[in-house]
DNA sequence: CGGTACATTGAAGGGGCTCAATCCACGTGG
DNA sequence: CCACGTGGATTGAGCCCCTTCAATGTACCG
């Protein structure tokens, strides 16, 4: 009913640049810096794993196109999916900060990513500490995501969960242009969704029922749209503050 | 059967630049500089909130002594704690990148703070690049505990998920000097800890009990003793590598 | 000595799980 | 063009882990 993870790419090229125009007005020159980073691309296939958990990495991945999840495998097969990157997101951390990969990256479509040595982010913190500063934003954006999953598997109920899933998807895949006014496709399974939510597939797929029969949401394929946004809002506890642009705390776009 | 929150204070002055001198070796320079850095302190009461949701705050906070959580209420008073700070651990990530705090820190005993403006953490960025660098790894460390704080609630069962709490936090505080060789104070309430774990009180009750007659752990007030490390680390699938120095990629320490 | 805060224990109920069958869409090869 | 295989979604029945509600116990403190 919902949705698989198909060859079709998913993604733009400007995702990365676009994402941290938001968050200082770049100058032409940093604009020349951020595509150059992004200059040697690669492809990844569908299923294959971008980072593998134990391994040694001296780079972080923009995700170019495509999207990806972080997770980990307990010892009995029981899997907690982490966290979902999108284009134009930042793969690698905390990963690339620890001797070994914490945790593995995988493709769920066929991707294009592209490597940024380490070495070349401490670069970026000489000479150029605004692009840093806001490379530094978007990690802590995604700890704010952390922050909300964790209240999604320990304090929602399966039904506000599943709503607050939704919206965070729609809100991001919008501010990436991936998204229509009220719908977006969705880029995962039932059993993804199952696995990074705490819950089990078989309930997954009947809360999402009730999200229909409750008129909040409809499904046509993978095609998800929000039919009552104010309703799911509230139901799921949820406001987009800590997905959008915001500030760099002394670091004020002097242009 | 736990504990409670005393007025007795946890921690020690030296505590944050114990932790970063684990990263990369200090000189005496960068010393003086963290020594300065912590000049200004801060004493905050129990019960008080260092950061208070929605408000502006332009520093981060080192947490000097005591020990803290950040957290979130819902509309119908369901609370989750998202992390515990102990001494030596930086408050305000990622907090203060948003235009409004997102979550609001408490005090869970008397405490004492050092606030670092965040223009002074953009200057160390120029001037000293492996301080800087150590900070964000410890970014890197607290967003790899989010991590398996997700997996805990996400799929881990309530043996499980406590076991893991334990010795998380055993890990934590043996790394700053306060635990024992096999044993260490309780700071938090079984209530707290339920909101931590999205259990409720009752059965946080009941899972230490069994943790208790299991004899992997012994209760007495607030000192919890390990009593069988492998077979408590094996149960929660624990291994310490995510809370442990580790490397800084592309700085090592050059003297 | 009574009050407050925390921990413990029990009984009953429910939300979500497990197990298992069925269904459906789609792609592939004969 | 159809048969079949496969991956994913749906649905149902029964159960269990954990919750809720409520009472009791206990340490500490003014």
């Amino acid at each position: 009913m919902i949705a698989q993870p198909t060859t079709a790419r998913i993604g733009g090229a400007r995702a990365f640049t676009h994402k941290l125009a938001q968050l200082v007005t770049l100058t032409p020159e940093e604009i020349t810096i951020l595509e150059h980073l992004q200059s040697t691309t690669r492809m990844v296939r569908r299923n294959r794993d971008i980072l593998t958990v134990g391994q040694k990495y001296d780079s972080l991945f923009i995700l170019i196109d495509g999207v990806s999840i972080r997770y980990r495998i307990l010892h009995d097969g029981r899997r907690q999916v982490l966290n979902i990157s999108l284009p134009g997101d930042l793969i690698g951390f905390p990963n690339n900060f620890f001797e070994k990969a914490l945790y593995s990256v995988t493709a769920l479509t066929d991707s294009v990513i592209c490597p940024v040595p380490v070495s070349r982010l401490y670069g970026l913190l000489d000479r150029h500490p605004r692009l840093a500063a806001a490379i530094f934003w978007s990690f802590a954006c995604e700890a704010a995501m952390y922050a909300e999953h964790l209240i999604d598997v320990g304090r929602r109920s399966a039904l506000e969960r599943i709503a607050h899933f939704l919206l965070e998807l729609f809100t991001r895949l919008k501010i990436i242009g991936l998204a229509d006014e009220r719908s977006f496709q969705m880029p995962l399974t039932q059993e993804l969704i199952a696995d990074a939510l705490g819950l089990s597939v078989p309930h997954v797929s009947r809360t999402l029922r009730q999200l229909r029969d409750d008129e909040l949401v409809s499904i046509e394929g993978h095609m998800v749209t929000v039919k009552d946004m104010d309703a799911l809002s509230a139901l799921a506890d949820f406001e987009t503050s800590y997905l959008s642009p915001f500030r760099l705390p002394g670091l004020a776009a002097e242009n």
